[in-house]
DNA sequence: CTCTGTTGCGAATATACATTCACATGGTTT
DNA sequence: AAACCATGTGAATGTATATTCGCAACAGAG
């Protein structure tokens, strides 16, 4: 319904429709609407953190970990349109600040396991040690979050796929612990390795 | 008033009272509610184009144009936190097709300019030429979009500032055009260079 | 069978808002 | 001075939507 309509459409008139209910039916099972946006958020998240474990088992080389769940994260949000319309929604982290902690808590928990991969890497030696694992992650967030906004204010037009895949091919050789890298940039892992 | 209370503080009462009129009055300066939105657009369109000519007239080097404009955004969103509320509100980019492509517009009309850049580094030889400029422009916004978001879900307590500019130093050099860069990623402009 | 807790329904209520309209006011033109 | 235009006002209207409440159906426990 977000995904259509945006937050906007997600009334409890047109949910209690959807669901084969009478509006004040919902109010069964749901405190109020707020309650049913909370429930909403505990979903969206256990999507998430299903991506991180799901990856974990596919491979234990951390970087190709977080190609693979770029990869997963595009794919859900392309399938499902709404997660980031709804996390970004102004009814999400709009005025009431309790929400809104909701939300920074929900991305700082993924964002803290994204950075756990760059950690991890970065102990491997694979990967420079001279940019924090909390700073490589947002960059990360960052390789698909413009792609999926202009995908969807372009209606479907915008190929986030490639994009996404362009980003990382560019990123990943960027913090790549390579020592012939760029000329002052590059000069990671001088005594700071501990691994 | 978006910047505190969101798109949804932004109602007719609420702006009439602050420009002390009452909410009749407006519709003597603007057809209906939309009008009044679609001309904040404009406005911001108008701040967004004002950063690029202005970091033109900094500079000759299109890439250290590119990192101008980017401490330019980055401040102008600090400044006004409001801007990527209305930019990417559900108001703006909703239901309403004839409004999102509005967006769309003003979007891609920036990333263009943004793109401009690129394309002018790419024929200076300073930019790798194995990636398009808007492939390049779409990174560029990347690189401060999820900053500002974790910015505002926390409050201010993020430095958006911070990670942009370490962002950009990941990302610049990734670009770059050296023949010294990583095994098999770098190897830019064999044949393809028109400059 | 009766009691009780759960779930659903329809109607009523309250609120927030955009929008319209008839009228007032004040400056500018003729 | 008269006519006109732009701007502001207060009241009224309509609509969308969340929420509450009393009542009915119904299933399971005793």
């Amino acid at each position: 319904m977000v995904s259509d309509k945006g937050m906007k459409g997600l009334n409890l008139g047109a949910v209690a429709r959807r669901v084969g209910l009478v509006p004040s039916a919902l109010y069964r099972h749901f405190q109020n609407k707020d309650g049913m946006i909370d429930a909403l958020l505990e979903l969206i998240e256990s999507r998430l953190v299903a991506n991180v474990v799901a990856v974990r088992q596919e491979t234990d080389d951390p970087l190709l970990a977080l190609e693979l769940l770029l990869r997963r994260h595009v794919r859900l949000i392309r399938e499902n349109a709404g997660i980031p319309r709804i996390v970004f929604s102004e009814e999400v982290y709009g005025a009431k600040s309790q929400r809104k902690y909701r939300v920074h808590d929900l991305l700082r928990r993924y964002l803290g396991r994204v950075a756990e991969f760059f950690r991890e890497s970065q102990q491997a030696g694979t990967v420079r040690t001279d940019l924090s694992p909390d700073e490589l992650s947002v960059m990360f967030l960052g390789l698909v979050q413009p792609a999926a906004i202009l995908w969807h204010v372009s209606d479907g037009g915008f190929d986030v796929t490639r994009q996404a895949e362009k980003a990382w091919g560019v990123f990943s050789e960027a913090i790549k612990n390579g020592e012939d890298k760029g000329p002052e940039a590059g000069r990671a892992s001088p005594a700071t390795r501990e691994n």
